[in-house]
DNA sequence: ATATCTGCCTGCTCGC
DNA sequence: TGCGAGCAGGCAGATA
């Protein structure tokens, strides 16, 4: 399931293949995929623009086109993008939910087993991406902006760093690394953590999300890279999915819970 | 305001 | 081998 490594690595092998392109034509061949405007407007307003920059929030990835508009994608769980000749299988697909002709004759497909991706194109991007807490990677996450967000909540910590409000960007996998390299239990009420631990878990979510994107995000199930190099973050997972596999810091069973409906993996010796 | 639950979806795994 | 049940989960929207 893609996250902000996985996002980040999807925009960086798109720059190249994308930038100074320009749009033909916009298909969408399963309605609920295109979030706004709709599917006529969209075509309307893309047609003859040019992609001059992408970039990424959060788990949103950004198109930014010569118009001014945006186009945003979300992956969600099983969204793939490509970029693909005229002859490609990828057009034929079954999944295939939505695909941009380009000028050139080349074509952006968006592939979603799951139908839980949605497109965008808006005017400014706050429409879609305003309420998103602060980028974790950017000096703008601070232990204080951390704390604000933190101190007055009861619920588990695991569960808040699902919030993207809290924090842009993670998710479930990387939840559950940032918490173990932090040493704290994903069921610790988020107010009880001292100042020291909200350090440690802002350190540790920084650190967990930057080593993914220096290996091209984790190759799981859900997530494939544009062009099928292999993400390698799966190799250094330290807790998620490693459920009866001994920790590789002490030795004990790492332990897999629910924490708010949601699969939760840590060390029951490291984490307290 | 905060916390929890449900629906959206389909492919995969598991148990019989 | 076949088959149905349950699971996976990000996020919006509803409910408590």
């Amino acid at each position: 399931m893609p996250e902000l490594p996985e996002v980040e690595t999807v925009a960086a092998d798109l720059r190249p293949q994308l930038i100074g392109s320009r749009f033909a034509a916009a298909h969408i061949h399963w309605p609920r995929t295109l979030a706004a405007p709709d599917a006529e407007l969209l075509d309307a307003q893309i047609v003859g623009r040019e992609v001059i920059a992408i970039g990424r929030r959060g788990k949103y990835l950004l198109v930014h086109l010569d118009s001014g508009q945006t186009l945003i994608i979300h992956l969600r769980m099983t969204g793939q993008l490509a970029v693909v000749a005229d002859d490609s299988p990828l057009l034929s697909d079954p999944h295939l939910r939505a695909a941009f002709d380009l000028a050139d004759g080349r074509h952006l497909t968006f592939t979603d087993a799951r139908k839980f991706g949605r497109i965008w194109l808006v005017d400014a991007i706050e429409q879609v991406v305003g309420k998103l807490g602060p980028e974790p990677l950017d000096w703008t996450f601070t232990p204080e902006a951390l704390t604000e967000r933190l101190q007055t909540r009861r619920v588990a910590i695991k569960a808040l760093l699902l919030d993207q409000t809290v924090v842009a960007g993670v998710g479930n996998i990387y939840a559950d690394e940032a918490l173990f390299m932090a040493g704290i239990h994903p069921l610790r009420p988020a107010a009880s953590l001292t100042g020291d631990e909200i350090v440690r878990l802002r350190d540790a979510i920084r650190a967990v999300l930057q080593e993914s994107i220096d290996a091209r995000g984790t190759l799981l199930r859900d997530y494939r890279t544009p062009y099928g190099q292999d993400g390698a973050y799966q190799n250094h997972l330290r807790v998620y999915q490693q459920t009866g596999q001994p920790c590789a810091r002490c030795g004990a069973s790492i332990e897999r819970i629910r924490v708010t409906q949601r699969g939760t993996h840590f060390c029951p010796r490291c984490q307290s």
